[in-house]
RNA sequence: CGGGGUGUGGCGCAGUUGGCUAGCGCGCCUGGUUUGGGACCAGGAGGUCGAAGGUUCGAGUCCUUUCACCCCGACCA
């Protein structure tokens, strides 16, 4: 390709007030442009990027045996509805009629479709286990985009679906999950594999792979002795006993004139945080209930933990009229002793989640529903008895994993994730079955694995730049070589445009910048664009018959024969 | 949806006590001189100032409404 003839400029304008490396240097490159927030056009630079980096997903899908498809865009949302996601994700998913006035969803992950098109043969057991996968636009319509290419409206996504038996499973997910970490690393990319929250997508299990990163939206914590590593929502610790020793004190109301803060609390009663209860009070719009989380006074509510315990969906926090009104109790006064007696007789359903760490703590103190009371010596089973109890606590940097070693705090870039969905879907699908070795009808066992392909592409320039501009991996660059013609001498111009022929004769992608500018601007550009290998001809390396050669990431050229360059640089 | 900010040629911006032909830099076009780290000279094209309505003799500038985008948050791959 000659940059004369390539769409698409450069731009040096520095006054982009993107924050994000990634999404500054692809526009000023030339890789991507703006059109609404969310939705981009992938320029030709961009594409050839997006392109290799499906390149080498495909080549990865294919070699553990997975079957490229292509299903539709729009999904009929009759299947949304068979699984009940027009409620659970009806957030972002976005819907349209046709002219008949048939709903459909735009797709923003296939796991109906692919299980619809599955249902539509008749499969048996000999078959199992099987993946499709697909490249293919997907839409979310999230509630606010950023970060150019990191959290967009509509993207390609490869998303496959496996199925197969129980039994077979752990042997499927493991193989995507090395194909996984193949891929990333060839894509040039380290990954951290954490557990993470399946969210609407449904299942047990999940892992997402992380690219660390200061852009990233992911926190995550790792236990670098033992290799746990979670996502912040799941993340697990130990509790450490505080004072179990302790004799059982009788509980006692006390006046107390405070603030309503936890240091309120701790100042006025002179106490320790932790021997102080935290309540904390939601409102789960999907199933119309109060959900009262309670926790050691050191820790924090998990509000993705609490919704597993409590099957919440949409969980907000209430209101100080709602913690009045509706359950006669008093914001920063909470207490789960005898609390909302009121609200359930006024027919208002309440649940009461404490944390496992209440059970590490002995003779706590904390509000008494009423403003400027709190009760002393408060003791889990004697004075209140939760509804569910679990671990809810989010996980703090420094504190112990389950395994022994610190965890680790750190921020990434999600660009895949692999899902345990076992009988989820099939489940809730009608006839998701095969025939098994007896005759019989079995349901699949499930699983899905998507990789973000534009936010992968994302997060390699976030792991892959300087100051000056993009360093692409040899992978995945648009083009291998950057060949600059200095000057406008005829002998440089035809020496130039030869080596462009012989570059292209041994399919060496090469980017020939012919335009007749000045040098400095070449050399700006081409560290800016971040092909990986230069290549330099002008009057001054013609007189040495030889070109100069340097790569991207170098800071040294070197002047060297052709027949070199050729044989042992590219 | 809440908070903050911004909309003026392709890009980045100035113009904000209303005032006459709307400016600057980059880029683009023409000609010339240049050519090893973002050159220079001369000439040129390109804007109904996000949109709609209003106030006024007069609006980029004031008022109302609205749309879009950026940043933070809620929320989420």
């Amino acid at each position: 390709m000659r940059s004369s003839q390539l769409f698409g400029k450069t731009s040096k304008s520095e006054g982009l007030d993107y924050k994000i490396a990634s999404h500054r240097l692809l526009t000023q490159a030339g890789y991507i442009r703006e059109s609404t927030a969310g939705r981009l056009f992938f320029l030709p630079l961009g594409q050839r990027v997006q392109n290799k980096i499906i390149d080498v997903v495909r080549k990865h899908m294919e070699g553990i045996g997975a079957q490229e498809v292509l299903m539709p865009t729009l999904h009929p949302l009759e299947l949304w509805q068979e699984t009940n996601r027009t409620t659970t994700v009806s957030f972002e998913l976005m819907t349209i009629k046709d002219r008949r006035d048939a709903e459909f969803a735009l797709g923003g992950t296939a796991e109906e479709m692919a299980v619809d098109l599955v249902r539509k043969f008749n499969v048996s057991y000999k078959d199992l286990p099987f993946s499709i996968y697909q490249f293919s636009m997907k839409f979310r319509d999230e509630m606010r985009a950023r970060g150019g290419l990191l959290r967009v409206r509509e993207f390609i996504m490869k998303d496959a679906y496996s199925f197969g038996t129980e039994a077979q499973f752990k042997k499927t997910y493991q193989q995507y999950w090395d194909a996984y970490a193949a891929a990333f690393t060839e894509l040039g990319l380290k990954t951290d594999v954490v557990a993470a929250d399946n969210g609407y997508i449904g299942g047990e299990y999940c892992h997402e792979f992380v690219s660390e990163s200061d852009a990233g939206e992911s926190r995550y914590f790792i236990d670098e002795t033992s290799g746990y590593a979670a996502h912040e929502d799941v993340a697990t610790f130990q509790v450490d006993e505080k004072n179990l020793d302790e004799e059982l004190q009788e509980l006692k109301p006390v006046e107390a004139v405070r603030g309503t803060t936890m240091e309120d609390g701790v100042k006025l009663h002179n106490m320790p945080l932790w021997q102080q209860i935290k309540d904390v009070l939601y409102f789960d719009e999907a199933t119309k209930r109060y959900i009262l989380a309670i926790i050691r006074g050191d820790f924090d509510v998990n509000e993705t933990k609490l919704m597993q315990a409590a099957g919440a969906w949409e969980l907000r926090s209430a209101t100080e009229e709602e913690i009045r009104d509706d359950l006669g109790s008093e914001p920063g006064f909470i207490s789960p002793v005898d609390f909302a007696k009121q609200g359930k007789n006024s027919g208002h359903t309440v649940v009461i989640v404490a944390d496992k760490s209440l059970r590490t703590v002995r003779n706590a103190y904390g509000g008494a529903n009423r403003k400027h009371q709190d009760l002393l010596s408060i003791n889990i089973d004697r004075d209140y008895v939760p509804d569910i109890e679990a671990d809810i606590a989010l996980a703090q940097p420094g504190m112990k994993s389950l395994k022994g070693g610190e965890l680790i705090e750190k921020k990434g870039i999600e660009v895949g994730n692999i899902f345990q969905l076992g009988y989820h879907y099939t489940n809730l699908m009608k006839d998701a079955e095969y025939t098994d070795d007896a005759g019989t009808r079995q349901k699949y066992y499930m699983g899905c694995y998507g990789i973000g392909i534009g936010r992968t592409m994302a997060a390699i320039v976030d792991a892959h730049h300087d100051e000056k501009g993009i360093i692409w991996p040899d992978a995945i660059a648009p083009y291998r070589v950057y060949l600059a013609r200095l000057g406008g001498d005829e002998a440089v111009v035809q020496a130039a445009d030869e080596l462009y022929q012989k570059l292209q004769a041994a399919h060496i992608d090469t980017l020939y910048d012919d335009r007749d500018i000045s040098a400095g601007q070449k050399f700006a550009d081409a560290d800016l664009t971040g092909i990986p290998h230069r290549v330099v001809v002008s009057a001054r390396t013609l007189k040495e018959n030889a070109i100069e050669y340097k790569q991207r990431d170098k800071d040294a050229a070197e002047v060297i024969s052709l027949d070199e360059l050729l044989a042992s640089r590219l």
